[in-house]
DNA sequence: GCGACAG
DNA sequence: ATCTTGTCGC
C-alpha cells in the first residue's frame, strides 16, 4: 500500500502542522526546543547525509535534496531529489518551515536512514535555539549537525587562521555554537548542536567530513544538486534520482 | 525607535 | 535562496 518494498520509513516522533502563521510557527519552536538532546548519544557511523535546498520557478518550487555518503571514505552512495510547491515564506529564524516540508519527503525516498545529518543551516545558535538542524534531528530522532554559511545570531572572538582553529559562539554568556575554520585563511563556518551530540563532537565531525574544501562533503554534494542544476550547468552521470 | 537577520 | 560575467588569486 504504502512505500511497498522499499523506502526508509521515517517514524516521526511527533508530527505538527505546517501551514502556520509566523506567531503560530514561533510557538512551536519555543514547546519544541528541549527536546533537543545536546549531548552524545550516536551509535556506530556508517553512512552520513548532507541535507540542503535550492528553488526554481522563481521560489514557486522548493527543491530539497539528501546525499548520503560512506563514513569515513565520503563515498557518494545515494541521491534523493524532492520537488514540491513553496508554501512558506523566507522569514529570518523560522527557516525550517519553508525548508523541511521538501526536506522530509527526500528523506522518505531514500533506501535507508543514514546515522548523521549534516544540515546547511543553524542547529541551536538560533534566537529560540531550534534552527533548521534542531528541527530536522527532533523530528526524524536522527543525529544532526548545524553548518551555517552565515551567522544568525551571537558573537565571538576572532578564530585563528589555521584550518581546525574555532572559537566559542555566544548569545549573552550561553555558547550556542563554534565558529570553526574548515580551511586555513578562507571563512569559517558555523557549527552547533542539531540533535544528538554535543558541540565538541559536532566540530570534530565537521572537521572530518570537509577535509578539503570549507564545507562538509555531504553538504556540497547536496547543494550542488539543489541548486547548481538549475544556474549553472551540470554534467553528472546518473539519472533523476536515486544514484551515484 | 533603530539595526540585524540561516537560506 | 535567486537574478547574473568576468575576474583576481592560490
Amino acid at each position: 500500500m504504502d512505500n511497498p518494498g522499499s523506502g526508509a520509513d521515517l517514524k516521526l516522533r511527533h508530527v505538527h502542522p505546517w501551514d502556520l502563521s509566523p506567531a503560530e510557527a514561533r510557538a512551536l519552536q519555543m514547546r519544541l526546543a528541549p527536546r533537543v538532546v545536546r549531548e552524545d548519544r550516536l551509535g556506530e557511523i556508517r553512512r552520513v547525509a548532507g541535507v540542503d535546498v535550492g528553488f526554481e520557478e522563481g521560489g514557486r518550487i522548493t527543491r530539497a535534496v539528501v546525499s548520503v555518503l560512506s563514513w569515513p571514505e565520503l563515498a557518494p552512495l545515494e541521491d534523493v531529489v524532492a520537488r514540491s510547491p513553496t508554501r512558506f515564506p523566507y522569514v529570518p529564524g523560522l527557516l525550517s518551515f519553508r525548508e523541511l516540508p521538501a526536506v522530509l519527503e527526500a528523506l522518505e525516498g531514500l533506501s535507508a536512514l543514514p546515522d548523521l545529518l549534516f544540515c546547511d543551516g543553524q542547529g541551536i545558535a538560533h534566537p529560540r535555539r531550534f534552527g533548521i538542524a534542531a528541527h530536522l534531528g527532533v523530528l526524524t530522532d536522527l543525529p544532526a549537525i548545524g553548518v551555517g554559511k552565515t551567522r544568525l545570531i551571537g558573537t565571538h572572538e576572532a578564530v585563528p587562521e589555521e584550518r581546525g582553529a574555532w572559537r566559542a559562539l555566544y548569545d549573552k554568556e550561553e555558547v550556542i555554537g563554534a565558529v570553526l575554520r574548515t580551511r586555513t585563511r578562507v571563512k569559517p563556518v558555523y557549527v552547533s548542536v542539531g540533535h544528538c551530540l554535543s558541540l565538541e563532537t559536532a566540530v570534530e565531525l565537521v572537521l572530518k567530513a570537509a577535509p578539503r574544501y570549507r564545507l562538509p562533503e555531504p553538504i556540497r554534494r547536496a547543494d550542488r544538486l539543489a541548486s547548481q542544476s538549475t544556474g549553472r550547468d551540470q554534467v553528472l552521470h546518473g539519472g533523476v534520482c536515486s544514484s551515484p
